[in-house]
DNA sequence: CGGGGTATGTTGACACCGTCAACATGTCCG
DNA sequence: CGGACATGTTGACGGTGTCAACATACCCCG
């Protein structure tokens, strides 16, 4: 996790100078906010994210976000977005490598590290404040779906494979798959499991070749 | 629900005083607020849960509350520890009921059940808040502790009688199960997946037996 | 039975936060 | 070069959590 947020808000904008010169002001605060809220949300959870320590990281005054940022919850459905982009691409990333066995389970392996290593992005993902609010963030559910989409993909050809026990509907093993690995990322990330990160990941492959015929 | 919370204090004086003529001022307003809280989360969510307003809903100043709650905090885990011990009465009457086969399947369904049927109790239990706080409240610490006992106890059970497909430790065996139902329960609160409460239901029976050897 | 002590509730204040309106300034385009 | 627009600032308001000081109801003990 990077920590650029926490420099200087002088830095960013000369490097920026420098790469665009037709930048102004800040550089690119809209950049600084999101780096700041996802720092805060990493020290102290999502309770601990407000935007006037996000302005006063970025080094602008506590009016600023507005500019960038409808209210509040227009910052995180920003970090929101960011956050199923990212995942979205590192679950196709492995979907491309290595055999069908090994694609299937390391997509289980895959959505643990990213909730593992972005965890203050995916608090924000499926926090409270964005619970229940489907319809009301287009951009964000599209990427939402794009997300799910590639696991319920990858169930398909799975099954179609035949690489999967059972019968079950793919439609209902993948909802399944993602209540598990869900479950098990916010379970640690909250400290009630008491699991470091290889053991996650060695539980979430056992988990998915125990739902997989024998190789 | 009950919306006991909403009746003027008054009320509650009054049946208390009938029952109990030895109480005074408000007769139990640490029960009242603990009511008014969790309807105000069961209207808003976590984040529209605030003290001043519980204290309004009881009908007592801003700051009655502090006799009773050492500050917000205390509050929820007062709430979440309600919530764990009516989990764990949950859990060990589904235990108590039907066949091998029955109590174990069924165990699933009664979290689930919980889940839905007390969401306001089951956000706090699991929300931001009260994350990574173990050992900071040994009370909420020992009744979440007896509820995931209870599943660890049922697992090991159920693989001693061979119920179980495969040789996995119980350990893990609980730890994935708690993991799906916790992570099912999430994604249904937040609106995540669209499922009615029955869907869930017959979907976290499908994924039991299919955890099971054929009955 | 009455008075003091304690549990409970109230008032007022403070700092912090989200947000709005008004103002200031840097940047770009005609 | 000058105005229009995007960006950032200042100040204010109401709401919240929390503390200190005060007020009151209940209980027990002499």
């Amino acid at each position: 996790m990077l920590t650029v947020s926490t420099y200087p808000a002088m830095i960013r904008c000369v490097r920026q100078a420098k790469r665009s010169p037709k930048r102004y002001h800040h550089g690119d605060l809209r950049r600084a906010l999101l780096d700041a809220a996802v720092a805060l949300v990493a020290e102290g959870g999502v309770d601990a994210l407000n935007l006037r320590e996000a302005a006063r990281r970025a080094g602008v005054s506590h009016n600023a976000p507005y500019r960038h940022f409808a209210d509040k919850e227009a910052l995180l459905v920003a970090i929101a977005t960011e956050g199923f982009e990212r995942l979205a691409e590192a679950l196709e990333a492995a979907e491309a490598a290595g055999d069908d066995f090994e694609r299937f389970v390391g997509g289980g392996e895959a959505y643990l590290r990213f909730a593992l290593e972005h965890s203050a992005h995916y608090r924000v993902m499926f926090g409270p404040t964005l619970a229940n609010k489907i319809g009301q963030h287009p951009d964000l559910d599209l990427v939402g779906m794009r997300a799910f989409k590639g696991l319920l993909d990858q169930v398909e050809r799975a099954e179609a494979r035949g690489l999967l026990r059972g019968d079950t509907p793919p439609d209902a093993v993948a909802t399944t798959m993602w209540a598990y690995v869900h479950g098990l990322a916010m379970l640690v990330l909250d400290g009630h499991l008491p699991l470091d990160a290889d053991a996650v990941y060695a539980l979430v492959r056992t988990t998915a070749q125990s739902m997989m015929n024998a190789p």
